[in-house]
DNA sequence: GTGAAAGCGCTAACAG
DNA sequence: CTGTTAGCGCTTTCAC
C-alpha cells in the first residue's frame, strides 16, 4: 500500500488512459463544466484509478500564482525542559512533578495563535499556508526560499532584518506584523498598543483614583514598549497625574528580571498601582508581592499586557489587556490578498482593536 | 518601496545583467565553488540589484523535488469567545472578566506542540513546512493541493478518511500520527498509549494499594481509548484485580459530559480512584469533585492522560500520563525523511514514549 | 467541446 | 569553469 512508488502519474499519464488530450483533462480539473459529461467522467475514472494527484508546482509555475501565502514566525528555540526525581517503571518514565515551582509561563507561544488565525484564513481563502521560522545564520536562505514558492509573506515583526525583507518584497506583497512600519513602506497589521495601555491606565487613575504609580517597562528599544509607554503618558496627563511623580523602572519583559525589580521596588515606600508593559513583567511583580507578603489587589494594584494564558492562572489573576492574536493572523492573510488584488496604492496600515480584561489583579472597584 | 511591482527578475534577467549564461547563474545559487569567484561576485551583484529571488516552483519542477513538507491538522474551528458586561473606553473594550469559571481549557491546542515540533525538525533538515488542516467539505481539495506540493506529507489521526490517504500515498510518502495505522500500510508515529496507562495504574494499585476504582473512557470508536483501555486491564490483571470489579463509563473526552459522569458517580459508593483517559475527562472529575464536597486526593486520588497545560493549573493539579507532542511532530518529519530515502521496505511503526507526571491530585504516596 | 502548441523559470546533463 | 539544450507538469490561447 505504501513502498514500491514509481513516478507519480501526471498529467499525460491521464490523458491517454482517458483517451484524450492533457488539456482536456486541465480542464476537467479548473473547469468540469467545459467540458462534456461522458468525457468528464473518463477522466476522472482515470484519475482515480491512476492515482492521479496534480503537481502543485507545474501548476504555480504556468499559472504564474501560488495560491500559498508566507508565514514568517520569529524562531521558537527548543528549551530542554529537566525535570528532577525520575523513576522509571517498566520503560516509562515516572516523575513526581508535585511542589515544582509552577513554570514560569505557559507553552502558549503567543504565535502559535497567530498561526491558526492566519490558517484559518488561508483556508476560507482556498490559499494554503507555508510557514517557517525566521531562526539562525540559515535565515537568509529560509527567507528566499519562503518568498520564492508564496504568492505573499507576513512576516512577524523583528523576524526579519528590513534589509532581507525589502528584497523579497520586490518579488511579492509582504506584510508586517505587530509593527507599524508603515514608514518604512512595507503594509503592517498591527494592535492598538496605546490605546489599550491608556485605557488600562485611564481605570487605575481615574476610576479607581490611584495616584501614586510604578511603571515596569520593557527593553528601551521595542516599539511595543515604546508605544505603550505613551499611552501610559498621556492617561497619566489626561487626568492631572505628573508623569515624573511615577517611578519608571526598564526590564526585559521577563518575569524573572521583572520580580527582582519588583522586590527593589517594594522595599521602599509600596506605590498603590504597578502597571507593567506585559504579561510576563506583571506575573513577575505578583511573584515579588507574595513573596513579601504584599497584598494584590488590597495594597498594590498590578496590570499587565497581552493576555497570555497564564494571567488566567495565576493568583490573583492578572488585570491585563488582551491583544487579538488569531485576528491579527487573520488580518494578514487578508492584507496580503488585498495587495495582491491592488499591487500598487500606498502601504496600508490597520490597528486592531485590543479588550481590557479586568481581573483580581486589579478589579473594576476598590470596594467590596 | 512596496507598490508598482513588475514582473519579478529570473535567471534570464540576471544572466543578462551579469553578462553569463543562466546555468551560471544557476549554479551561483546551488554550487558557488564551482564559479569563478570575479564571475560569481558579478552575478551576485546582478541578484542584489535585481532583487532576485529564484522561483521555488520553476525549482521544485525542474529538480524534481520540492524541499517542502506538508502537514495535516484537525480543522480547528473557530470558538468565538462570547463576553458578558463590557463597558467601552475610548473606542477600547473593557470587560469584567473575574468570577468567570475559568475557561474549561487552554486554548492551547495539543496539535501547536506537534506543529512546532515539525517546525523546528524540517528547519534542521533544511525543509520548509505546509500546513493546512482537514476541515470542511473541502478537504478533498485541500489535500490534494498540499499533496500535490510538497515531498511527504504528515497527518494527524482522523484528519483525513483513509481513501483519500491511499490516493495521495501513491504519489508522495505519508505518515501517520498517534494513530498506529500499520496495518493499513502507512508509516505511523504514535505514543505509548497502552504502556503510559499500564504505568499509572500500576502506581495507583500497585504502589498506592487502591483497588475501588472507576475508569472514565472516552468515546468507544476512538483508537486512542482502546489502547488506554486495554493498559488500564493489564495492570488491574497485573496487580490481581478484577477488571470486573471496576464500574467504567463511556464520557467523550470531554470535561462537561465527565463531570456529569463523576457526579452521578459520586452519588453512589465513591471509588478511591477515577482513572481518566484523556485530562479533559479528569478535570471534568475534579470539578464534580470539588462540586460534591469529595477531596482529592484524600477521598478519592484522580488521574488523566494527555498532559494538557490545564491540568498544570488545576487544583489539586492534575496527575497524568504526557504525551510528547513535540516529539511526535519531529519523529513525523523524520519518517518522511527516511521513507523519502528508503522509498521501499516495509512500512514502519514508531512509537514515542510516555511520561507519568505525579500531580497532587494522585501523589506519589498518601501518607502526609 | 476538444486538441495542438507555446511557454512558465529553473536544473541538469552534455559539450566545449 | 561556462554555455547549450532539453525537459519538469501544467495552463492557456488559438484553431478546429
Amino acid at each position: 500500500m505504501a513502498g514500491q512508488r514509481t513516478a507519480p502519474p501526471t498529467v499525460y499519464d491521464v490523458a491517454s488512459a482517458a483517451g484524450v488530450s492533457i488539456a482536456t483533462v486541465s480542464r476537467v480539473l479548473r473547469t468540469p463544466d467545459a467540458v462534456r459529461e461522458g468525457t468528464r467522467d473518463r477522466v476522472q475514472a482515470a484519475i482515480r484509478t491512476l492515482g492521479y494527484v496534480p503537481s502543485g508546482n507545474a501548476r504555480a509555475l504556468a499559472g504564474k500564482r501560488t495560491g500559498v501565502v508566507g508565514l514568517l514566525l520569529p524562531g521558537f528555540d527548543v528549551v530542554p525542559d529537566e525535570r528532577p526525581d525520575l523513576v522509571t517503571d517498566g520503560g516509562v518514565r515516572v516523575v513526581d512533578d508535585r511542589r515544582h515551582v509552577t513554570q514560569p509561563f505557559s507553552s502558549n507561544l503567543y504565535f502559535d495563535e497567530v498561526l491558526r488565525g492566519a490558517e484559518l484564513e488561508a483556508w476560507q481563502r482556498g490559499l494554503a499556508l507555508m510557514v517557517a521560522a525566521g531562526r539562525g545564520p540559515s535565515r537568509d536562505v529560509i527567507v528566499n526560499d519562503v518568498a520564492g514558492r508564496v504568492d505573499g509573506l507576513a512576516v512577524l515583526a523583528q523576524t526579519v532584518p528590513d534589509e532581507l525583507l525589502e528584497h523579497v518584497a520586490r518579488r511579492i506583497p509582504v506584510v508586517v506584523l505587530a509593527d507599524d512600519r508603515r514608514s518604512h513602506g512595507f503594509d503592517s497589521v498591527s494592535v492598538d498598543n496605546a490605546a489599550g495601555m491608556r485605557t488600562v491606565v485611564s481605570h487605575v487613575v481615574g476610576r479607581l483614583g490611584i495616584r501614586s504609580i510604578a511603571y515596569v517597562a520593557g527593553p528601551i528599544d521595542s516599539p511595543d514598549d515604546m508605544e505603550r509607554a505613551a499611552g501610559f503618558r498621556d492617561a497619566l496627563v489626561e487626568h492631572g497625574v505628573d508623569p515624573a511623580d511615577v517611578s519608571v523602572v526598564h526590564g526585559d519583559f521577563g518575569r524573572a528580571r521583572a520580580r527582582e525589580l519588583a522586590t527593589a521596588l517594594f522595599a521602599g515606600e509600596v506605590p498603590r498601582a504597578v502597571v507593567c508593559s506585559n504579561d510576563q513583567s506583571a506575573l513577575g511583580v505578583l511573584d515579588a508581592a507574595a513573596a513579601t507578603g504584599i497584598r494584590v489587589p488590597e495594597d498594590v494594584v498590578v496590570t499587565g499586557f497581552d493576555g497570555i494564558d497564564a494571567g488566567r492562572f495565576s493568583s490573583p489573576r492578572l488585570t491585563t489587556v488582551h491583544q487579538p492574536m488569531g485576528e491579527l493572523g487573520r488580518a494578514a492573510v487578508r492584507a496580503i490578498v488585498e495587495r495582491l488584488a491592488h499591487p500598487d496604492g500606498p502601504p496600508r496600515a490597520v490597528r486592531l482593536p485590543v479588550e481590557v480584561l479586568l481581573r483580581e489583579s486589579c478589579p473594576p472597584t476598590l470596594d467590596a
